[in-house]
RNA sequence: GGUUCCGUAGCUCAGCUGGAUAGAGCAACGCCCUUCUAAGGCGUGGGUCGAGCGUUCGAAUCGCUCCGGAAUCACCA
C-alpha cells in the first residue's frame, strides 16, 4: 500500500472518529503540499465542514491533532486556513532512499512474457525526400512513447510503415532519369535521400516551367496541368511500376536503395530504431484484399462506377471511399492492410499511431473500418496526435524551401554544442578527443531532443531557427549538466572511501532534502501517468523540476566538505540517486546523459 | 458551413480529475566564481489566464455563448 493510501485511510478514520460519518475515499482530497508551504502533503478541508459543523482552521486542526497521534508516520501539522500541511516522519523518507537505492529500477514496471503487447507507429516516411523538422519531432516523439510504454510493463514493439510507391516517387525517379547522368550517392557524395530529394524538387520546377509556358500560349492553369508532358510521362510510369515492369522495378529498387541507406544514419544519428519495418508496396494489395473480403461479407458496397465504399453514416460521420473506380487502392486502403499483415505477425493488443493532428479523422475513420473488420485492437487503436511544428513566417512548405532539413538541424546542435563548450573555458578539455566529441553530441542532442518533447505533444509548436536552441534554463543541457555535476560528486566520494551505503539518519534533515526526495517518490506515479495519458512532456518537466532542485541544494550546502559524517554519507546518498533518477527519466525520453561536461 | 483542437508575462511554454498569493525559461536590470563543475545560484521588474455569462464555499481549470487562430471534411498521401 502507498503512502497516499494510508494516509487518506487515517483521515477517514480520523472524520469517522471526531464527526461520526464516514466518507468515501474519493472525498478526500490529498495532494502535494506547494512549495511555499511547510509540510508534504496537504488535505483540502472545506468539504469536510458540513460534517464538523466548525470553521475551517478548528476543523484542519482537529483533524491534524488527531493525526499526529493515532498515525505514526505522521511528525506534526500546520493550518493555513482550510488547508491541513502534514509532515511525514523523518525517517520515512530517509527508509524511501535507501530503497531507491537498492531497488534495479526505480519507477519502472518489469515487462514479462505475459505482459500485453503495444504496437508503437512511429517516423512513417515518404521515399521521395529526406527527414525534416516534422519527422523529427514524430520520431522523438514516438521513441520517447515506446519507452514509456514499455516501463509501465508493456511489450513493445516500435514499427515504421515507409510509404515507398506512388506518383511522387515516379516524380524523382523519372527527374533522375532525364536529367540525373547517372549520378549516385558514391559520384556526387551525397546523401542518398538527399540525392532524391533534390530530383524530387528538380521534376517539381520542369514541371512548373511546363505549366507556365502552356499558360503563355494561352491554355488555363487545369488545362495547362492536365495536359502536361512529364506528369503525363509520370502516371505512365506508375502504370509500369504497378505491372512489375522489370526495369521501372529495377530503377526504384536501386534509388529507395539510396533512400534507406540514407534514412538509417538519420535515425542512428537521432538515435532511434524499429523492431519491424513494413513497406507500402508490401501492404497495399492486402489493404485491396481485405476490402474486397470486407465486400463479400457486406462490411462495405459497391457504387455503379464500381468503386467500394465504406457507409459510416450510422457512425455519426460520412461514406468513405476505400477502392477508386479503377480499382486502385487509396491511403486508407493501405492502411486497413498494413493492420492486416501486422496482426498476423504480433498478437497485438494494443495499436498505437504516432501520427500529425492532421489526420485525426483519418484515424477516427480507420477505427470503426477496422473494428468493423473483426480487429480486436481497431475500437481501442490510439491516435497519438502530435501538433505542427512551425516556423516563425507559418508552416514549413518544401515548394517554398522553408524546410529545416533534420540532418542539418543536428548537424547545426552539434556545431553550436561545441562552440558554447569552447566559449565556457574549454571544459571538455580534461577529454579524449573522441570522448569529446561524443559529448558535444550526447549534448547537441540533448537540447534538440528536450527541446521537443518539453511541450505538450499535441500542440502546435514554434520553432525559431534564426534563435536556435537554448542550452541554458529549462533545457536538456541542464539537466545534463546536473547529472553530471551527481557522477563528479560520486566518482570524488568514492576516491575519498566514503561507504555511503551505511548512510544513516542524520540528526537533522533540511527542507531542501526533504522536498528532493519527496520528488524521489514521485517518479513511479509520474511514469505512470504519462503511461496512462501518454505523455513525453510529463517526465520531461519532472526531470527539470528535480534537476533545478537538486542544483539549489548542490549550491546551498557543502556536500563533500561536510564535517559530520553521517550527514555527509546521507548527502551523498541522495545525490547518487537523484542522478540515478534523472538518468532514468531522460533515459525514457531517449536523451543520453554524459559522465561529465 | 459541419467536426476537432488551440488562445496563460514582450517571446517560448508549464499549470487544467475545481483549491492557498497563476509558475518556469528566454529577453532586461542588479548581485555571487581563492569554496565539491558559473551550461550554475540569488534578487528586481513584467499578467483584465481571448471576452462575457453561468455552476460552486472556491474557476486559468467545469458548462454555455461569442471573438481570434489552426487542422480537417478529396476517386491526394
Amino acid at each position: 500500500m502507498n503512502l497516499e493510501s494510508i494516509l487518506i485511510e487515517s483521515i477517514a478514520a480520523a472524520i469517522n472518529e471526531l464527526y461520526g460519518q464516514q466518507v468515501t475515499a474519493e472525498k478526500i482530497q490529498l495532494q502535494k503540499t506547494r512549495k511555499e508551504f511547510e509540510g508534504d502533503f496537504t488535505l483540502v478541508v472545506f468539504p469536510f465542514l458540513a460534517l464538523s459543523r466548525k470553521k475551517p482552521e478548528e476543523t484542519a486542526a482537529e483533524i491534524g491533532e488527531y493525526l499526529t497521534k493515532n498515525q505514526p508516520l505522521i511528525a506534526s501539522y500546520n493550518v493555513i486556513k482550510g488547508f491541513l500541511n502534514v509532515n511525514i516522519d523523518a525517517n520515512y523518507w530517509i527508509e524511501l532512499l535507501q530503497k531507491i537505492e537498492t531497488t534495479e529500477k526505480w519507477g519502472i514496471t518489469p515487462v514479462t512474457e505475459n505482459s500485453p503487447l503495444v504496437m508503437v507507429e512511429y517516423s512513417s516516411p515518404n521515399t521521395n525526400k529526406p527527414l525534416h523538422l516534422g519527422h523529427i519531432r514524430n520520431n522523438l516523439l514516438g521513441y520517447a512513447l515506446s519507452n514509456i510504454i514499455e516501463a509501465n510493463g508493456n511489450r513493445v514493439v516500435k514499427t515504421n510503415i515507409v510509404n515507398d510507391r506512388g506518383i511522387h516517387i515516379c516524380k524523382s525517379m523519372l527527374a533522375w532519369q532525364k536529367w540525373g547522368n547517372g549520378e549516385t550517392p558514391e559520384s556526387s557524395g551525397k546523401k542518398g535521400d538527399h540525392l532524391i530529394g533534390d530530383y524530387y524538387v528538380a521534376f517539381d520546377k520542369h514541371y512548373k516551367a511546363e505549366i507556365s509556358e502552356a499558360m503563355e500560349k494561352g491554355m488555363s492553369k487545369e488545362e495547362a496541368e492536365a495536359s502536361s508532358p512529364l506528369m503525363a510521362e509520370a502516371r505512365e510510369m506508375l502504370v509500369k511500376w504497378e505491372q512489375g515492369d522489370e526495369e521501372v522495378r529495377n530503377l526504384w529498387k536501386m534509388m529507395n536503395g539510396w533512400v534507406y541507406e540514407g534514412f538509417d544514419e538519420t535515425y542512428r544519428m537521432l538515435g532511434v530504431n524499429f523492431d519491424k519495418i513494413y513497406y507500402e508496396s508490401d501492404t497495399y494489395l492486402v489493404g485491396k484484399e481485405t476490402v474486397l473480403g470486407g465486400l463479400e461479407k457486406g462490411i462495405f458496397y459497391r457504387r455503379e462506377d464500381e468503386s467500394v465504399w465504406a457507409d459510416l453514416t450510422n457512425e455519426g460521420l460520412d461514406e468513405k471511399l476505400l477502392l477508386r473506380s479503377d480499382g486502385t487502392s487509396v491511403y486508407m486502403t493501405q492502411d486497413i492492410g498494413t493492420a492486416q499483415l501486422r496482426f498476423r505477425d504480433y498478437p497485438i493488443d494494443k495499436m498505437v499511431y504516432v501520427v500529425g493532428n492532421e489526420q485525426n479523422y483519418h484515424f477516427q475513420v480507420l477505427s470503426l473500418l477496422l473494428d468493423k473488420l473483426g480487429f480486436s485492437w481497431g475500437k481501442g487503436l490510439v491516435h497519438f496526435s502530435y501538433g505542427m511544428v512551425e516556423l516563425p513566417e507559418g508552416k514549413m512548405k518544401s515548394r517554398e524551401g522553408t524546410v529545416v532539413d533534420a540532418d542539418d538541424l543536428m548537424q547545426e546542435m552539434f556545431d553550436t554544442a561545441r562552440e558554447t563548450s569552447a566559449e565556457l573555458g574549454g571544459k571538455l578539455n580534461d577529454l579524449t578527443p573522441e570522448e569529446a566529441e561524443s559529448t558535444i553530441r550526447t549534448i547537441g542532442l540533448g537540447a534538440l531532443k528536450y527541446f521537443m518533447l518539453k511541450v505538450d505533444a499535441r500542440k502546435n509548436m514554434l520553432f525559431n531557427p534564426k534563435e536556435s536552441i537554448d542550452f541554458n534554463g529549462n533545457t536538456g543541457p541542464f539537466i545534463q549538466y546536473t547529472y553530471a555535476r551527481t557522477r563528479s560528486i560520486e566518482r570524488k566520494a568514492a576516491e575519498s572511501g566514503i561507504n555511503i551505503a551505511e548512510a544513516a539518519a542524520p540528526a537533522t534533515i533540511s527542507a531542501k532534502e526533504r522536498s528532493i526526495i519527496r520528488m524521489l517518490y514521485d517518479f513511479p506515479a509520474v511514469v505512470r501517468q504519462a503511461g496512462t495519458d501518454y505523455s513525453p512532456s510529463g517526465i520531461a518537466s519532472y526531470a527539470y523540476e528535480l534537476a533545478k532542485e537538486y542544483n539549489q541544494f548542490y549550491h546551498d550546502f557543502s556536500i563533500l566538505r561536510e564535517e559530520d559524517a553521517t550527514l555527509k554519507a546521507f548527502r551523498i546518498l541522495l545525490t547518487r540517486n537523484v542522478g540515478k533518477v534523472i538518468k532514468t527519466a531522460m533515459n525514457l525520453l531517449g536523451i543520453d546523459v554524459p559522465e561529465r561536461m
